[in-house]
DNA sequence: TATTGTTATACTCTATAACTATA
DNA sequence: TATAGTTATAGAGTATAACAATA
């Protein structure tokens, strides 16, 4: 076995991934503060696009999260007017979960802000050198386990029965 | 202005940081349990094996954090016998931080486990790839703002006085 | 009996303020 | 007056457990 290295943080892969990816995550939650959203409301959003009227419990299971704390997304969501909780037609316990209009308006703005973000994140990278990293970062990101598109900090409960 | 883009998650840079950097900080957490530290003790312990002596104040400056956070890492470190407070010779009202001799047996067995880590994160990568990798991330952290080896997580107080 | 959504409670982490002993 | 270290307190976020309605 090999001794272990004795490299600064900063010549560490998985230390500078963690510090980046907090670093943008961070800037990204303040950014999408003027639209007073949080990043897991834009995942949500982002979600529903693609298709509504599921119910709470397919979404928290798509985005890796309890049920219990997707009651309180959508409490947000629909206090601001941009989720609503409709009557699911072949369940009568489960909602029927649908984007309003002030969604569909908002969400091409959230885009531009992760847009944004991402281009302060990439300045002064070539196009060569965006395309090597964002293919590194989806092969290990296939490698690490996590579903596609599914944020490990909403995480699921560890004990859920 | 160009329209914002539909990318789904796993296609954006920002995201695949995020999504890896909290999964590879998770799992170094879990695997740092082992002996009984998180990562901010082992930061903190990296820190002191490059130059004992210092004070709390002086500490909390080089890893980005508040001296009163500093207070519980060193009651931490002090209560596991990795770490103590001296008088500090030129000023009494501080302390002076020094390591034990269990911290230098056990500093090497951390390294090792976030050697462990980063092998675990590049796995299927090539030499090259590995190379072009830590460059990638490199260029983005200097451009980030972030010093060296600071880590946005364990965050300074935002109005510190 | 199991599942959907919800609420109440406790627990942990962080932030604010103030305190002491020195400088 | 300012600084090093510390403590007390309150707030935000998260986990545990239990609940009513429906399948």
């Amino acid at each position: 076995m090999p001794p272990p290295s004795d490299r600064p943080l900063n010549e560490r892969t998985n230390f500078l991934l963690s510090q980046l990816g907090f670093h943008t995550a961070m800037r990204f939650t303040e950014r999408l503060a003027a639209l007073d959203i949080q990043p897991s409301h834009f995942g949500l959003l982002m979600h529903l696009a693609q298709g509504e009227g599921r119910s709470q419990q397919q979404l928290a299971e798509a985005l890796g999260i309890h049920r219990k704390v997707m009651v309180g997304l959508l409490d947000d969501l629909e206090q601001r007017g941009l989720a609503e909780r409709r009557r699911h037609p072949a369940d009568r316990r489960a909602h029927a979960i649908h984007l309003t209009d002030a969604a569909r308006t908002l969400l091409p703005q959230a885009r531009a802000i992760a847009d944004a973000e991402e281009e302060d994140l990439l300045t002064g990278l070539s196009g060569e050198q965006r395309r090597q990293l964002l293919g590194l970062l989806q092969h290990m990101a296939e490698n690490s386990g996590n579903p596609q598109g599914v944020h490990p900090g909403l995480r699921r409960n560890p004990g859920s029965p």
